[in-house]
RNA sequence: GGUGUGUUCGUCUAGUGGUUAGGACGCUGCCCUCUCACGGCGGAAGCAGGGGUUCAAUCCCCCUACGCACUACCA
């Protein structure tokens, strides 16, 4: 027996943005593909006119692209086997469909949507588990014949066996067996000529030489009805392997209700792209050994199919907060330039009036302590702009009367520095806070207050030392001021 | 209702026929410290329940409970 080169899919359909479920199943398909060496490959599955959306699919590509999943064959890359939207695949699938009914696997059918409906209600109604009466299934080929040239509406079905069962491994679940007479005849080509997903699903992954099928398994029901048309076509099945599903905490399932569903609601929130594709990759898989964070080269390196585990997985947000804190850590600053800009920008920070390198010292002394982009919006605005505000908690126990004393003294002090560097800075202070009989907290804090408005952040005398003098002084003059003025209460 | 699938700390997970059931997030105590983080050292917290098999079951088998999925001319 040959080992079947590597080549597995992920195969969306455009109807909507790009779920975390999806994209974890992108994730482990891709890390597959590029751990053995394989293919990863990208189709479209966009049989359902009804529900096209062309946005969909271009933030569809614009997410998996930001998560950073290339694929080999595809949308935008083409490949050997074009085209790789399902939608202008419809000549292979009509003439499979053909095929199945000329070796009499598969009927036309002629029940219309409403007798259909009628007979799941009134299973329903006695209890009965509902499924298609295969009607059509006895038709004389003769009378089918004669009603599709009278140009009657009819979709395809296959035929599934009576009898029977079928069993087929699941690679995480092992063997699954079902019982062909609880199967019903399933539709393989709509009125419109258009394919189901079975069908679809089946000839694409054939025709494109798919040898693993790594999907969620919320397919799982269905795969005995593919394997019946693999057979039946004369296919030899690819593996399959069903992926467990994410679940909301508290259970249930991921949505925007329950905060945010969508890769690009976690892009928007601030976490990194890598930091999504480690904690989703965490979801269902482990390396088997105590390691979490894992840049994408050792998840690659890691990465295999046996230790993909069954359990359907919560997700923890806090815990991807975490993650995404552990890569701002391991992040140089400059790394974090690009993405900052625009967020601080848009908060109203005249990026354009500091260098570069002041930016960078900025995101330098804020990155070690953010969990979120935003953070640094939220915590380090001031590294631009005076602080509007003052934290009320710690203005009212710095900044009481007599404060603004303490602050014009420290002024004094600072503009007779010989230079601004942290050392010499934390001296002044220590001095400071000995000749006052005081603690070096209690001229740390006020400080801080006044030049940035918050009671924490980065390290007194580096934040100093980057905001440079004249700022320095300033913001110390203003706070004394304040004080002095007095706070509404 | 039917069919399928799953069940180790609150959550993500490791693990084995004999372990003090390991790690991580979160929670929490202490240390570090100018704050907040980071980091370090601790703590509380778990094998769904019941039957078997066995000298021994978290691990193997069966049943129950509960969760989830499917039950479309949607994927």
């Amino acid at each position: 027996m040959t080992e079947k080169r590597v080549r597995v899919r992920f195969a969306p359909s455009p109807t909507g943005y790009l779920h975390v479920g999806g994209a974890r199943t992108a994730i482990f398909n891709w890390l597959f593909a590029r751990h053995t060496g394989g293919d990863f490959l990208l189709r479209i599955e966009d049989t359902d006119q009804t529900r096209y959306d062309e946005n969909a699919l271009k933030e569809l590509i614009a997410d998996l692209k930001w998560l950073g999943l290339s694929w080999d064959e595809g949308p935008e890359v083409g490949g050997p086997h074009e085209s790789y939207f399902q939608s202008q695949r419809l000549p292979h699938y009509q003439k499979y469909a053909k095929q199945l009914v000329e070796t009499g696997h598969a009927y036309p059918c002629f029940c219309t949507s409403e007798r259909l409906d009628a007979l799941r209600e009134q299973q329903k109604l006695n209890n009965l588990p509902s499924s298609y009466d295969r009607l059509c299934r006895n038709l004389p080929v003769a009378v089918a014949a004669q009603r599709i040239q009278a140009g009657e509406k009819h979709v395809i079905r296959f035929k599934v066996p009576f009898h029977g069962n079928t069993i087929f491994t699941d690679l995480i679940r092992g063997q699954i067996e079902y019982q062909n007479r609880i199967l019903d005849d399933l539709v393989l080509l709509k009125t419109d000529g258009f394919p189901t997903y079975h069908l679809a699903n089946v000839v694409d992954d054939h025709l494109m030489e798919i040898s693993h099928v790594l999907r969620g398994d919320e397919w799982i029901p269905s795969t005995p009805r593919h394997v019946l048309l693999y057979q039946a076509l004369g296919w030899e099945p690819p593996t399959f392997c069903h992926l467990p599903v994410i679940l909301a905490e508290g259970g249930g399932k991921l949505s925007k209700r329950k905060g945010a569903a969508s890769v690009g609601d976690y892009r928007d929130l601030g976490y990194l792209p890598e930091v999504m594709v480690n904690f989703l990759s965490l979801l269902g898989w482990s390396p088997g050994e105590d390691l979490e964070y894992m840049e994408k080269d050792v998840l690659i390196e890691k990465f295999t199919l046996d230790r993909v585990h069954p359990k359907s997985a919560v997700f923890d947000e806090r815990k991807l907060e975490w993650l995404n804190g552990q890569y701002f850590l391991q992040r140089p600053a400059e790394y974090f330039l690009p993405l900052l800009k625009p967020l601080w920008e848009k908060a109203g920070a005249p990026l354009a009036e500091f260098s570069e390198s002041y930016i960078v010292q900025a995101i330098a002394l804020l990155k070690d302590r953010s969990k979120r982009l935003p953070d640094f919006v939220e915590f380090g605005l001031y590294f631009f702009k005076e602080p509007e505000t003052y934290d009320e908690k710690s203005r009212k126990k710095y900044f009481v009367p007599g404060a603004e004393i303490l602050l014009d003294t420290l002024i004094a002090e600072l503009e007779l520095l010989p230079n601004f560097e942290a050392p010499t800075l934390e001296a002044c202070y220590r001095d400071a806070a000995e000749k006052m009989g005081k603690k070096g907290g209690d001229l740390i804090h006020p400080t801080r207050l006044a030049l940035s408005g918050l009671p924490f952040g980065p390290g007194l005398f580096e934040l100093m030392a980057a905001l440079g003098r004249e700022t320095v002084l300033r913001r110390l003059g203003a706070a004394s001021a304040a004080i002095r003025i007095g706070f509404p209460s």
